[in-house]
DNA sequence: GCTCACCTTGGGCGTCTGCCCAACACTATA
DNA sequence: TATAGTGTTGGGCAGACGCCCAAGGTGAGC
């Protein structure tokens, strides 16, 4: 068959290495996700782990950046200067509910920021994703003429995964509950302001 | 000697192994730290450590209670109804000095939020922990007459913890820098606030 | 047909893992 | 002095680990 060679199928089962392994760390930790179970809910033998992927932690290194560099590339483009506040939180607050903090994506997010700490290539890509989406943000509330964007686009972030982190443990944290709390982040951008 | 039995030679041995295991989670994580490692750290024989606990995941789990439980303790004695709005968030903000992201307490506290997503047992004393330390939160915040004072609290823990989670990703992220904006969720209690 | 490059397999290497256990040291009681 | 209870050691077991590699399969270009 043309429409499959070597390559083509070489890429596919890179492909579905890289989704095993972004479901295996979630799953089961980062440090006991291995070859041979990635390989075995990937489907193929053991030895393809480190035929596409030069060690584990490269593996995971490689599936962790691709899935959230795709999460985070969905938010920026409800950010545009005439978006309003309303619309902005709620969806910050949508993403929330999606979020249990026991769920997958949630446990993804946090397991790549642990690993960051011990992993310094990782961290570098990690930094630069959150920037690009700490820089969205800030331009739009700086649009909005919140004071300190910067500096209040990085609590809002820092904000919305430390609900997350906490939420596993506390089931109460819903979205409608922190809702108002977090709209007096982004509201009152005249009051005055103790430095 | 009498002044000390076996009894308590074995209660110091089983304090030096949930110190060496405390100090081994953060180094290299929850699922890396064996029954070797933490018994050579302690300074005793690898059998040691099934002696004094059920398993290697016992043993994690009450290290990390008891790190947390000291650390989270030591904070609701600066709440009271008479410690103004100043002195809390600056407390909160150095603890945020204290921890920059990659420090052994943050990663320590970090890895226990994920471990407790796979050991029930573990998120239950957690969440308890979790619950007292906001209570004192949501407590001093209602005196002072905060709106939605429980909400409030959740919100600002998960921040200080969020925060804490981005800092090693964004050096930025300072002390002095967040300040601000977390005092703009205790300052403006009586504002209007939609639902 | 052949070569060649790429992909894939399954097994093997040495090392590490959690947990177990027989043997031993020590103290307190009888 | 004998006995019992507690703490401790080091080795052993079966299994899993990361990584490697010889061998084989399969299409593309000559």
């Amino acid at each position: 068959m043309s429409a499959s060679t070597s390559a083509e199928r070489g890429a596919e089962v890179r492909r579905r290495l890289l989704v095993a392994a972004a479901e295996l760390i979630p799953e089961v930790g980062w440090h006991a996700v291995s070859t041979r179970a990635v390989a075995e809910r990937a489907g193929v033998g053991a030895g393809l782990v480190h035929y596409h992927f030069r060690s584990v932690q490269s593996l995971l290194r490689h599936a962790v950046v691709e899935v959230m560099t795709q999460l985070l590339a969905e938010f920026p483009r409800v950010l545009s200067t005439d978006t309003s506040e309303d619309v902005v939180v709620r969806e910050m607050l949508a993403a929330l509910d999606d979020y249990s903090g026991t769920d997958a994506t949630s446990l993804l997010f946090m397991e790549a920021y642990l690993a960051s700490a011990r992993d310094e290539q990782l961290r570098a890509e990690l930094s630069h994703l959150l920037d690009d989406f700490r820089s969205a943000l800030t331009a739009w509330l700086a649009a909005r003429g919140t004071r300190a964007p910067a500096e209040t686009a990085a609590v809002l972030a820092a904000a919305v995964d430390g609900v997350m982190l906490h939420r596993a443990l506390h089931p109460g944290l819903t979205a409608t509950a922190v809702a108002p709390v977090l709209r007096r982040l982004v509201s009152h951008s005249t009051e005055r302001e103790q430095g």
